[in-house]
DNA sequence: AATGAATGAGGATTCATTCAT
DNA sequence: AATGAATGAATCCTCATTCAT
């Protein structure tokens, strides 16, 4: 598998029908019906199991919708993390890196990352919450950054917090039309959306 | 109706049950419980009619669908290219323009823009090519200036077709968020996404 | 049709897929089956009608129960109220009057009177209350009738209200025995429990 | 444990995952639901066991309903005999002590005495007859008694298996009623039912 | 004995749509 | 236009039961 084709399962699935497996037949049914379009019974073929069965693992659709959701955002979360740590100390540098960590998961999840945000509108109260705070943390690492290129002088943009909102807005949206066989590469897409995302703080290292 | 509470039906209604209470209806349905999960009973109790009236007026609940989307889109498109030709030639107030008529869509009808970009996906085929064609003409506008502007110099990005992209998307991100209670008034948005976009087009003109 | 044979439908039947079928199908089926053995198929098919049918009738099938259920304790409390009424002063006559009405409603419609009894635990909450209040209503008939011979020295059972349910619940029972085709007519079998019933009270009046 | 809380489980529980604890949990369940309402996962679940493990015990659902309605009704019948073999010579007595007999296992174990009387129509062909035996041995004690003092004169009654079998309904129905914790202990509804019935049967010792 | 996984049939209910009026 | 009745397919989910371990 090259660098082009990195997409894979984002739940590792061991062949069987198991609890991998039913996640990641899940995720292609909502990606591709939408959560009320798609059946367990689709789900239940996907997985290569019985409709009933799938009940011995998920104790209804709107769960396998939570968990699936839970998954999505707490890596997407967890790669965008990871970058800032490994970046140096300036608020350029660490957008740059939240930047490639985001989009990195974007591009090499892209079905995960678009029923993320087009489907948690159908998780309900108890489930939903959960599958909330993992996004906004998402979203708050943006905004710490640009408040503190903000504060620092390294941005100029009068409002960080929006700001950081607008970033993420256009990095989700990559989701909805990146194909990994298209012309870009997801680094290339990356390093451009980094340098949309310094002008729109109106970062003043640019030369 | 003061300037704070400018949202209104997207779809004059005339009150009795015909095809804009319909619309309106579908509508509605389509933004609370998405496409598949509105049935078209909820659509005729929101219109004041009859189940089976409903296809009196429309054939389908795709075609509902379909109705919905193509006058958003074309309404959408109709403001973005009147603020375009209302403003000045430079690249800049061109773009400011786009981006003002834009969100003064958006803001002035949350609900339909967030139906226009979530629910298109269940549109098939036929129906399917006219609404993109719409959306596809309303992004051509933001390509269109942010191109011209790259050829002239006052955007020094090299990238105009992803920046344009780029923009779309974090403005059409504003009605999933955006109500008209909030803390900002859509003009005020407005404005700053004005500002977010002529840094990430790195415009030259920026004091 | 002769006396023997005067067993008939508790709902009058049009023929058609309407609401009286619907009930005495799902009166049928309740007896056949029992509340949760019965099937909505069941239903539908003994009515003549279409399972999603049903539906356009009653809005589920504990819906289904409540009315029948409801249906069969209001006449069973009207027959009841009617003989009395038809009755002389006498504590004696009285209940001998309640007793040839209640059961002349068991035997003509055993099916009905069966599953008023058997099938009422199915009932949740609200529907619940309309049913057990005519339900009681009836038993009250019996409980006054008694209190006030025992008043007035007719009875000298010591427990007026207990005794009345113990004659109501022998009354009930006949239910789940009664065959039209027995050897015994309706008649005979409520003069039968109307002399026991005497006796139970202890009535002075007897030769 | 005073007199007053003397109920108990019928089937005697070892606490372990046994055929008792199965039963106990069959019979709690049927009370609660109804035999169709019930399932095996909840029979299981008030065991303490696996759901397949119930089937090591029992081969089926409707099993263990025979085995419950078995259990109980040969339990009652031995009571009724029992009080009976204990009693004097006379039909008065006798009746007396079937009754103070047939009561205490109903007010002791209302909860089977319920499941007994109306779940015994969803047991199919080979089981029921054994059930019916042991119901119908219990009621043929209260024939005998009665006809016997019939044709000692000691009861004037004309109809006496009519008469036994009205005596046997009532008392069955103080299942449907009776809690321990009620304003009449068992054994005093013993006492008033068994003066109901030698009224009923118009016993001639009466003072 | 005991369990978790598995299954096919069936549960009640809702669906979009059509028909007769 | 407008409606209530009608339908067949599909919905999610639970059922009793069996199997492999």
């Amino acid at each position: 598998m090259n660098e082009r084709s990195a997409t894979r399962n984002l739940i590792p699935d061991a062949g069987r029908a198991n609890e991998a497996s039913i996640l990641n037949a899940a995720l292609a049914a909502f990606a591709k019906d939408g959560f009320n379009g798609a059946s367990m019974r689709d789900i239940a073929r996907g997985a290569g199991t019985s409709l009933s069965n799938l009940y011995n693992y998920f104790a209804s659709k709107e769960q396998l919708l939570a968990e699936v959701l839970k998954i999505s955002n707490d890596a997407q979360l967890a790669r965008t993390q990871a970058a800032v740590s490994a970046a140096g100390p300036g608020a350029g540098e660490r957008l740059q890196a939240a930047i490639v960590g985001f989009i990195g998961f974007v591009v090499e999840h892209p079905t995960a990352s678009l029923v993320a945000i087009s489907e948690i509108r159908y998780l309900g109260g108890s489930h939903r919450t959960q599958v909330v705070t993992a996004r906004d943390a998402t979203q708050a690492i943006f905004v710490r950054i640009v408040e503190e290129g903000a504060r620092r002088g390294e941005f100029r943009t009068p409002h960080p917090e929006s700001a950081a909102r607008a970033i993420v807005s256009m990095c989700s949206a990559i989701s909805t039309w990146y194909h990994p066989e298209g012309p870009l590469t997801g680094q290339e897409v990356a390093l451009q959306y980094a340098r949309y995302a310094r002008g729109l703080v109106e970062a003043t290292g640019l030369s």
